[in-house]
DNA sequence: GACAGTGAAATTTTT
DNA sequence: TTTCACTGTC
């Protein structure tokens, strides 16, 4: 339900206005200069957005179609649109996008001056390694994935392969060509990747000013949230966006930048008063969340960063109860200790949704599911699901991208044998050969056209055969998509009309909702049997999965612009669209990545181990990184908050020894409650008022301990040291070497069996 | 060109 | 432990 169903009650804005404390309304209110709010978690950042808008259209009397809401996660930008709409129903017409739809959008807008095909679809990552190989043969798959990485990175980074800066992303020799032979391959298909969302608009607004001109006139206001994780790209895109009267606003919290592997620049944030002159900054350190309780323990761990500003949350609601940090055996102890909580808590009328699993990698996930599943418990996943990732949905999106675009030589690869039919390698490569060999600039390739006849093509019989019937089923597909009127693409005022009204119109016949085009797919081109076929043999649910796909095309019309819509919605929205309902009671499972912008009444932190959180092989800076995700998992908690650090882990099929997480030891003892048995690296000195307390790790690693290493074989710890915070442990080898490790080689250190 | 058998790699985090 | 890519045979 939303809440235009109540939309008598639209709030004043003396009403609205008069709920937020003075630095929101200060945040609220501000015009003019540039502005920076720098908000902590829980400090009502949504609440002041949205509510600046309401106020900029109500009060300022600003055009809603001259806003431009910039969020990262399509989630963020649905929850914002519809807290507006409910402050102000006219905000309904405000531009709220992600950044990529926001380049999609533009990009389709301006394609011909891009030099995309205006049918353009995104590729994925997957997508974009395959072209990749297609375009530099000689790579091995591990290599196509490093510089695929590479070129994402750099696109992050917006350098072009002919950059000067480009040896700040690789410094391989051969990185420039590489890129470079990538791109034409890309460019010759007509499509683009993630990082052309972002890059290409930077370049066309840079190079076009006409096209520049015409955006400074569109919008009149720009705001980002979360710009803390904005790239490099995505700063220089508010930057050519921003003309010289509109007025900037960007939300965000240095200490929640958790993006960095993906090109996130905190410098953004913490330079934007540079970069913006005459800007305003204010600061939201009231945190409306979290009981005191649970702020404590992230304002201690959340203080060891350098790279800040400075600030501390300040907790507005009354005490709770004491975090609890819990110590066990195994990775299954913790999973059955979740639900045994969650289970007992239910019983005793706390609902399932109000709890959240955290972890800080997605295959963790796995034991919960289990678990869950055993004790019935609700759950649900959120993100990551990889639900458009799954064989059988990128088979059906495949056919889908080579009708929107049939220059998409991935796509035809896909597809062109799947069902098999009888073209092989040898057959495949001819004919991509043939098609690109008949192309010119004024006849771009048409794979649809790929039939034996095409000149110069030798083709065996049976591969023939394979091609006519191929060429037969698409342009009986594409018919299909022909019926439906060409949906023109329209400027962003007619767009967000339409839009508009296009939510609240009548459901569509059923052959004209795109569902009936990709259920023809499904059957006419095979998949069904062929993916039916392997159900039956693996158990799977193959086709069920595609059956869900078509289900969720039926809000698109059946036309080329309801396609574009419905892909870009894929690729731009990896999330499944889950049934939020209130009436699933359900726990959710979620990486701590995800949750950025969540919160939950209860939230477990688990696997809090050396290595796994924060990962292992981190440098300093990307410490202060896994310790902001610390950071933002604690304070996604409201009531309560758990952390749960196992003793062992299975990886690989072989269990591990884990140490508790470093993390563990910045929060000062009684900040949390420690229940059950806690092993001896957290025992402080009893008896011994020195307050600094041993080393962690020293209890473990003490003097006369019998080792085994790798390289040098048995010996023993003659002496420990601490040198210049690092914990270190001398060793004295059998075959009389001596040796001296720091604490990350203690990995390669087992203790034989007997000293356990 | 399709399939079965073998060996190595796999786990960040996401638009 | 599981999954995926590569190799060799039919």
């Amino acid at each position: 339900m939303t809440h235009d169903a109540v939309s008598s009650r639209h709030p004043l804005p003396e009403e609205y206005l008069s709920q937020l404390n003075p630095s929101q309304q200060e945040a609220v209110i501000h015009n003019g200069s540039p502005l920076l709010i720098l908000a902590g978690a829980g400090s009502g950042k949504t609440r002041v957005i949205t509510t600046k808008i309401a106020y900029l259209i109500s009060c300022k009397g600003v055009d809603p179609h001259s806003i431009l809401a910039v969020t990262f996660t399509k989630k963020a930008a649905l929850e914002m649109a519809e807290r507006a709409r409910f402050l102000e129903p006219a905000a309904s017409r405000t531009q709220i996008k992600t950044f990529h739809s926001f380049g999609a959008w533009f990009l389709r807008l301006y394609a011909a001056e891009a030099g995309i095909d205006r049918n353009f679809t995104v590729y994925d990552d997957e997508d974009s390694m395959t072209l990749l190989r297609k375009a530099v043969p000689s790579l091995t798959k591990p290599e196509a994935a490093e510089f695929a990485h590479k070129i994402a990175l750099a696109k992050d980074y917006c350098l072009a392969p002919d950059s000067p800066d480009l040896g700040t992303v690789s410094t391989h020799e051969s990185f420039s060509c590489i890129y470079q032979a990538y791109q034409d391959r890309l460019r010759s298909t007509g499509n683009v990747d993630f990082g052309d969302l972002i890059m290409l608009p930077v370049q066309l607004l840079q190079n076009n000013p006409a096209v520049k001109q015409h955006m400074h006139r569109c919008f009149s206001v720009i705001m980002v949230d979360e710009y803390q994780d904005a790239n490099t790209a995505q700063f220089l895109l508010l930057q050519q966006m921003a003309g010289p009267d509109t007025y900037i606003c960007v939300v965000g919290d240095d200490d929640q930048s958790i993006y960095r592997f993906r090109g996130a620049e905190v410098q953004n944030i913490l330079n934007f008063p540079r970069q913006f002159p005459g800007t305003t900054l204010i600061k939201l350190e009231q945190n409306y969340r979290s009981t005191p309780q649970i702020l404590k323990p992230a304002n201690e761990v959340i203080s060891r960063n350098a790279n800040r500003f400075d600030k501390e949350l300040k907790a507005v609601r009354h005490d709770g109860e004491i975090p609890v940090l819990t110590f066990l055996h195994s990775q299954y102890d913790e999973t059955s200790f979740c639900a045994e909580i969650i289970a007992q808590a239910h019983e005793k009328g706390v609902p399932y949704h109000d709890w959240a699993i955290l972890y800080r990698t997605n295959i963790q996930s796995l034991g919960f599911e289990t678990e869950f599943l055993h004790r019935k418990i609700p759950y649900t996943i959120v993100g990551s699901l990889k639900f458009y990732d799954r064989e059988e949905i990128k088979d059906v999106t495949a056919y889908l991208a080579l009708l929107a675009n049939h220059r998409d030589e991935i796509a035809f690869e896909r597809v062109i044998n799947k069902p098999a039919r009888g073209i092989g390698d040898k057959s495949r490569l001819k004919i991509i050969a043939a098609v690109r060999a008949g192309a010119s600039p004024e006849q771009p390739p048409d794979l649809l056209q790929a039939s034996p006849e095409l000149p110069g093509l030798a083709l065996p019989a049976k591969a023939a055969s394979g091609l006519k019937e191929f060429n037969s089923l698409m342009k009986e597909l594409a018919a299909y998509l022909e019926q439906g009127q060409q949906k023109q693409i329209p400027l962003p005022v007619e767009q967000l009309a339409s839009e508009a009204a296009g939510r609240q119109s009548a459901p569509l016949p059923r052959t004209e909702q795109l569902s009936y085009l990709i259920q023809q797919i499904i059957e006419k081109t095979g998949l069904a049997e062929y993916h039916n076929a392997h159900d039956e043999i693996a158990g799977t649910q193959r086709f069920e999965n595609m059956q869900e796909l078509a289900n969720s095309a039926s809000l698109y019309p059946l036309s080329t612009g309801g396609l574009l819509d419905f892909l870009d919605h894929i690729e731009l929205d990896r999330t499944l669209e889950q049934n939020e309902s209130s009436d699933t009671d359900a726990v959710t499972l979620i990486t701590v990545h995800n949750t950025k912008g969540l919160e939950f009444p209860r939230v477990i932190l688990t696997g809090m181990e050396d290595g796994i959180f924060p990962r292992q092989g981190k440098n300093d800076e990307e410490i202060e990184e896994e310790r902001r995700l610390f950071y933002v998992g604690i304070t996604r908690a409201k009531d309560m908050l758990l952390m749960t650090s196992c003793r062992t882990r299975n990886r690989f099929g072989k269990t591990d020894e884990m140490m508790p997480s470093p993390f563990l030891l910045e929060i000062n003892p009684g900040t949390v409650k420690l229940l059950g048995e806690i092993p001896l690296v957290f025992k402080r000195n009893p008896g011994n008022n020195q307050t600094g307390t041993e080393h962690p790790l020293a209890s473990v690693w003490k003097k006369g301990r019998k080792i085994y290493h790798d390289d040098y074989g048995y010996g023993w710890i003659s002496s420990t040291q601490t040198l210049s915070g690092e914990f270190t442990i001398t060793v004295q080898f059998e075959n009389g070497l001596e040796k001296r490790f720091l604490p990350e080689y203690q990995k390669n250190l087992l203790t034989p069996a007997d000293e356990l």
